[in-house]
RNA sequence: CGGGGCGUAGCGCAGGCUGGUUUAGCGCGCAUGGUUUGGGACCAUGAGGUCGGAGGUUCGAAUCCUCUCGCCCCGACCA
């Protein structure tokens, strides 16, 4: 392609929309353009980098057996009423009416349409396992739409489902879509995790979120650099520390602390650090009234919590409560004395002694509390956030805490949907039973954010050879000088003549700008025609990277031939 | 949905408080001609605006008031 043709609107100065890094150096090296708020169209370079993208996924989906079909965006409300989700998804669905006044919504998920599609061809055991996806626009009424293409309103997603009629077959397709993912981020060069997620409402079993590191990610997770455990931070588990912090027992002391309520007022008033106080937080779950111990400068997890009791409604203990549990008010709760409350502390709470906590009266804590001979704890878990340097549940290490971006998703759905909706098969035994669903996400449009988040530097965007838009740029440095002008004509046509993916900049433009607009859209190789070229004879090949060395005329398409076979396959070999 | 910010030429901005020498400016970009060409060159000439929209106040509104639309950021929500 000739940069002089090309639909290619690099902007010099900072759009003063964009914040994040992605969406600044989308707009500015011509990926994208702006319709509306969260709704963006892809220009020439980008779609480019959009198709490599899909069809890397369409391999490793194709290749664990997946099935490529396409459904509608348009959904009839009647099939999202099968399984309350019309309802349930509100807002976030565009809704409206066709001219015969009957509903619709644009499609933000897909799983009543295969289910749909999949209880109306399947029958018989037969029939299964099977895996289906689709590349697809997906439509989500976003309440807040942000960093570009990250968050769309419209935006582009693969989404798998699978089918199976044992929980050992849908386990499989889970296995096959988990690795299918694994070869798609290494292939498009990313540094990602697959960290354990809240399975959350759906219930069931595994669930795992594919997280790329990226400073500007919207998710925290908690990582462990030893073992590799990796956890969304609303569900990580924290490890034990043994045995520290421990002093000789004092005697039990109440102190007087007049409207010292809350943790940091305490810790300051007596002067003691604030991991030395016990939290006594009181819940109401299922209805009951608990209390919940945890270190003074710690967080209780609510997810991990719920899960603990096995509860599905927790919510905090209003004042009124309060005040009728602890006999006092709220900010001087305490273990000691708290009648007919169970009480559940954090594992931490073993780990010392002489603690300072509430009185159960008002203007008052004790000092030295201990465990056993003070109070009594009903149940010990492990119910506080996760911190950065916190022992790892399963080894010996400390865990750390990253942002990152949600780039896959893949779940254990069960037969929720199939149930519902009567998805139904014969199995062996001429039974009729629900299928067992799983179903799989990948935020396609949201990846190419991703990937200019992990590959960039001051000056622009810097591609893996795997999804490069093209994979050189000849740039010859002033285009009135014939030699240079013909040399690169020369080495432009014998690229494409190899059906190398290669683009020329045979603008007339001043070098500098050159240089900047090829730094900016960051096509990973380049040749740069120049002076040095008609008095070396030699041609400079150089890296977006930055490394550059010298090529006799001849061997050079050899060569570009070669790096390009090679970059494509690092950072990992996949194949 | 709550809080904050912003809409003036393709892009980035000034002007606005204190209405009138502003014919609404500047930089970049764009067009034409010429000189240039290894990191956003230079000279000359030129085109380009219903100052987001509607209504109001006023002799007079980009500027003041009301409403409205759009965009961005923080939070809530969502996965």
């Amino acid at each position: 392609m000739r940069m002089s043709e090309l639909l290619l609107p690099t902007l010099f100065e900072e759009p003063r929309e964009a914040e994040s890094i992605s969406h600044r150096l989308m707009l500015r090296a011509g990926l994208i353009r702006m319709l509306a708020a969260g709704i963006y169209s892809f220009l020439p370079l980008g779609n480019r980098v959009l198709l490599k993208v899909i069809r890397i996924i369409r391999e490793e989906m194709d290749r664990i057996g997946a099935q490529e079909l396409l459904m509608p965006a348009l959904h009839p409300k009647e099939l999202w009423m099968e399984t309350g989700r019309w309802e349930l998804y509100g807002q976030d669905m565009f809704k409206f009416k066709d001219r015969k006044d009957r509903e619709f919504g644009l499609g933000p998920t897909h799983e009543e349409v295969i289910t749909d599609i999949v209880r109306k061809i399947v029958r018989s055991y037969r029939g299964l396992p099977k895996i289906l996806y689709q590349i697809q626009t997906k439509f989500r009424d976003e309440p807040r739409p942000r960093f570009g293409i990250m968050r769309g309103r419209e935006f582009i997603m693969k989404d798998a489902y699978s089918f199976g009629r044992s929980d050992e077959e849908a386990g499989a397709s889970y296995e096959n879509v988990y690795t299918a993912y694994c070869r798609i981020f290494e292939r498009l060069g990313l540094d990602y995790r697959a960290v354990e997620a809240d399975p959350g409402l759906i219930g069931g079993s595994s669930s795992h979120e594919f997280m790329v590191m990226a400073e500007s990610g919207e998710d925290l997770t908690v990582i462990c650099d030893s073992c590799g455990y990796a956890a969304n931070l609303e569900q990580a588990e924290v490890g034990e520390r043994r045995g520290e912090n421990k002093e000789e027992l004092r005697v039990l002391e109440l102190k007087e602390t007049p409207g010292m309520k809350t943790v940091e007022e305490v810790s300051n008033f007596l002067g003691v650090s604030s991991e030395r106080l016990i939290k006594t937080l009181l819940y109401k779950a299922d209805g009951r009234v608990i209390a919940v111990l945890v270190p003074g400068d710690r967080e209780v997890n609510e997810t991990k919590l719920r899960r603990l009791l096995g509860c599905s409604c927790l919510e905090m203990a209003d004042v009124k409560t309060i005040e009728e549990v602890s006999g006092c008010e709220v900010g001087f709760s305490g273990p000691i004395g708290l009648e007919g409350v169970l009480i559940i502390a954090d594992e931490s709470i073993k780990e010392g002694n002489n603690f300072v906590v509430g009185a159960n009266r008002t203007d008052a804590h004790y000092l030295n509390a201990n465990l056993d001979r003070d109070f009594k704890v009903g149940i010990f878990g492990d119910v506080k956030i996760a911190e950065e340097k916190d022992p790892c549940s399963r080894c010996q290490g400390s865990l750390k805490i990253c942002r990152g971006i949600e780039l896959g998703h893949v779940f254990k759905l069960g037969t929720q949907y199939s149930e519902a909706m009567h998805a139904l098969f014969m199995d062996e035994e001429g039974r009729e039973r629900p299928i067992i669903m799983g179903c799989y996400g990948i935020g396609v449009t949201r990846l190419i954010a991703a990937i200019i988040e992990q590959s960039h530097d001051e000056k622009g965007i810097i591609w893996p050879m795997s999804v490069a838009p093209y994979k050189i740029l000849i740039l010859p440095v002033n285009i009135t000088d014939n030699f240079q002008k013909d040399l690169s004509e020369e080495l432009y046509k014998e690229l494409l003549d190899q059906d190398i993916e290669v683009l020329i900049d045979d603008r007339d433009e001043s070098a500098g700008r050159k240089f900047n607009d090829a730094d900016l859209i960051g096509i990973p190789l380049r040749l740069f025609i120049g002076k040095k070229a008609k008095e070396t004879g030699k041609i400079e090949i150089s890296y977006r990277t930055g490394e550059k060395f010298f090529e006799e005329r001849e061997e050079i398409s050899e060569k570009i031939k070669g790096l390009i076979d090679i970059s494509a396959k690092t950072p990992t070999d996949y194949l």
